[in-house]
RNA sequence: GCGGGCGUAGCUCAGUGGUAGAGCGCUACCUUGCCAAGGUAGAAGUCGAGGGUUCAAGUCCCUUCGCCCGCUCCA
């Protein structure tokens, strides 16, 4: 990995934000050469997500895909993220135990006090310990916990048998009993305040020791900023922890105004920030990065097949832009690992050499149902149906009385730098036997260079012949990437360059070109030549370019 | 956030409290002419930053920032 990081560095693809001022960790720029290679990957996913979805093929409806692009905003109304969970799950107090390093959420915490008088308890915490504490929502979860796991009272020796009622919805009590005595016992949530003013009276949820537990700590996942000049609550935004919430606000416009037909998808491209408690591992996990989201809206009875449809689709693109080894999988969620709304969720993951021999997300594809939509509709009052007028019972007119619903939603939803950096990390080749043993095999539509015109030698027209070849496939390939020339040193150093830059195709004049007008083509991976006509050169590049 | 390691030229790294170094790369020229050849010259560093100790700090001490590793966290 270090030799990827100093190439990166070196070519200029990835540098580090603000580095002569030591750097921000979490961010990253890109060079030249990373820009580039970002540009091409995203137009190639705006290509055949959106504009040719799925390379034309027809869905499991039998019909072509259709899709449209959305470009939505990094701030958006507060409200939209409490509608999507973002604000809440992000903005937990959490507390740690400082001996077993573990976290958990300050209120889902529960505590069982022994009692006497239940009034005394029922407000304040007792000025007696709490002698077991678990992690659950409500007393009466926790009840569940303590009753499935009956070791936890053992040190008490108290044995699993309880009588068990509910006093109110905060409290429950239970009654139990071992050889000599007859206790009562108080479960109640503890409240985040008085974890605060006792973090050191209360035992660990995980060992049940005292005097290990952190106050309660904001961890603030979503950046935030504000509108307008005054700086108050009233005025506090966020920054988009991801892009698709853009697509779902935006859903009931695009269905008003554009005549889309469900099934469709609405793709969105764009960064998206998260104040990462430890960001790691170069780009792969930044503060600030860019998405590529799809949401694909469906009826609810075709909902899985359009999953499966996507999940194996995603897969298959990114082997078509190169990452075509067993570095990369496809894993499919385990039932308990999915979100209770969702029938299935895959991630498409990349064996990077830093987490080797795991693997690390490239992208996921989610099964949401009508989770998004509801929850907005909800939260908005906007109705976020679907007036589907091409199901319902026929009428004697022969139309249909039509379905309204809201539709299910499959969400492949890419990490474009991590993309960009496990292309970087598969293209990485070390081959000692080659004079340049360090290159880079880029797919031809991802490599940042996609060309480079040399004379062999200084001198004998070869410069001018090369210069005049360059400027015309310049004009003809310029928008796609770079076409590199370069007259200076021996053409092994230039052709060794172009290997560490990972340009594919390197076109090159001799002496045999001024008399029977053909160059030489070297292949960057196998170092071959072979000779073609400099009249045949365009069309051998737009062939391997997919122009 | 905790623990460990590391920050010296674009990259990889030497450097014993006493003049800032090497290899590679980069730029120009000469030579050569199909795979990082050779020669000559050159540019490039507030030694991560700030403070302290000292006659003197890249070197010792403190703080801080960044990177890497292990925990922790992670739609």
């Amino acid at each position: 990995m270090d030799a990827i990081m100093s190439l990166c560095k070196r070519r200029g693809f990835i540098y580090q934000a603000s580095e002569i001022y030591g750097g921000i960790n979490g961010f990253w720029d890109y060079g030249p050469l990373g820009a580039l290679m970002k540009r091409n990957l995203r137009e190639a996913w705006w290509q055949d997500m959106i504009m040719n979805p799925a390379w034309g093929r027809r869905g499991p409806n039998g019909e072509p895909v259709r899709c449209v692009p959305v470009e939505t905003c990094i701030i958006q109304h507060p409200r939209v993220w409490e509608a999507s969970g973002h604000v809440g799950g992000f903005n937990d107090p959490m507390v740690d135990d400082r001996e077993t390093k573990q976290r958990f959420r300050a209120d889902h915490l529960c505590a069982v006090w022994n009692s006497l008088k239940l009034e005394e308890h029922h407000t304040e915490l007792p000025r007696d310990k709490p002698f077991v504490s678990v992690i659950a929502s409500t007393p009466g979860e926790a009840v569940a916990h303590i009753q499935s796991n009956p070791k936890l009272l053992r040190p008490y020796r108290l044995h699993g048998s309880f009588k068990v009622s509910p006093f109110d919805d905060r409290v429950w009590v239970a009654e139990a009993s071992d050889k000599d005595a007859t206790l009562l016992l108080l479960v109640r949530a503890v409240e985040v305040d008085e974890i605060r003013a006792h973090h050191d009276l209360i035992p660990s949820p995980f060992t049940q020791k005292r005097s290990v537990l952190t106050e309660p700590r904001q961890f603030n996942l979503m950046f935030f900023t504000y509108t307008g000049a005054v700086f108050n609550e009233d005025a506090k935004v966020y920054l988009r922890p991801e892009t698709a919430q853009g697509i779902f606000v935006q859903f009931k416009n695009v269905v008003d105004t554009t005549r889309v037909k469900m099934p469709f998808g609405i793709g969105n491209t764009g960064r998206s920030f998260r104040n990462e408690v430890t960001p790691r591992n170069f780009t792969f996990r930044s503060r600030e990065f860019e998405q590529a989201e799809l949401e694909f809206f469906c009826h609810p009875s075709e909902s899985r097949e359009w999953y499966a449809f996507w999940r194996d689709f995603r897969m298959e693109w990114w082997k078509s832009i190169g990452l075509a080894g067993d570095n990369l999988v496809l894993r499919e969620h385990d039932k308990d690992e999915l979100s209770h709304y969702s029938q299935g969720t895959s991630d498409v993951e990349y064996r990077f050499p830093f987490t080797a021999p795991g693997f690390g997300e490239l992208e996921g594809i989610a099964h949401r149902g009508d989770f998004d939509l509801t929850q907005h509709q909800k939260h908005s009052g906007a109705r976020l149906e679907y007036f589907d007028q091409e199901r319902g019972e026929l009428l004697p007119n022969g139309s249909r009385r039509g379905e309204r619903y809201i539709p299910h939603c499959i969400e492949p939803a890419a990490g474009l730098d991590r993309g960009v950096l496990a292309l970087i990390c598969e293209a990485y080749t070390r081959d000692e036997s080659r004079p340049s043993p360090e290159f880079m095999k880029f797919h031809p539509r991802i490599a940042p260079i996609k060309a480079a015109v040399f004379p062999l030698v200084n001198k004998d027209g070869m410069p001018e012949r090369a210069e005049a070849l360059h400027a015309e496939l310049n004009r003809r390939f310029g928008r796609q990437g770079l076409i590199e020339t370069d007259a200076k040193q021996t053409i092994g150093k230039r052709y060794a360059r172009m290997d560490e830059a990972g340009c594919p195709f390197c076109f090159t004049i001799d002496g045999q070109t001024m008399t029977d007008q053909t160059v030489t083509v070297r292949d960057r991976d196998t170092g071959g030549q072979t000779r073609i006509g400099i009249d045949r050169v365009a069309a051998f590049l737009s062939d391997r370019l997919g122009d």
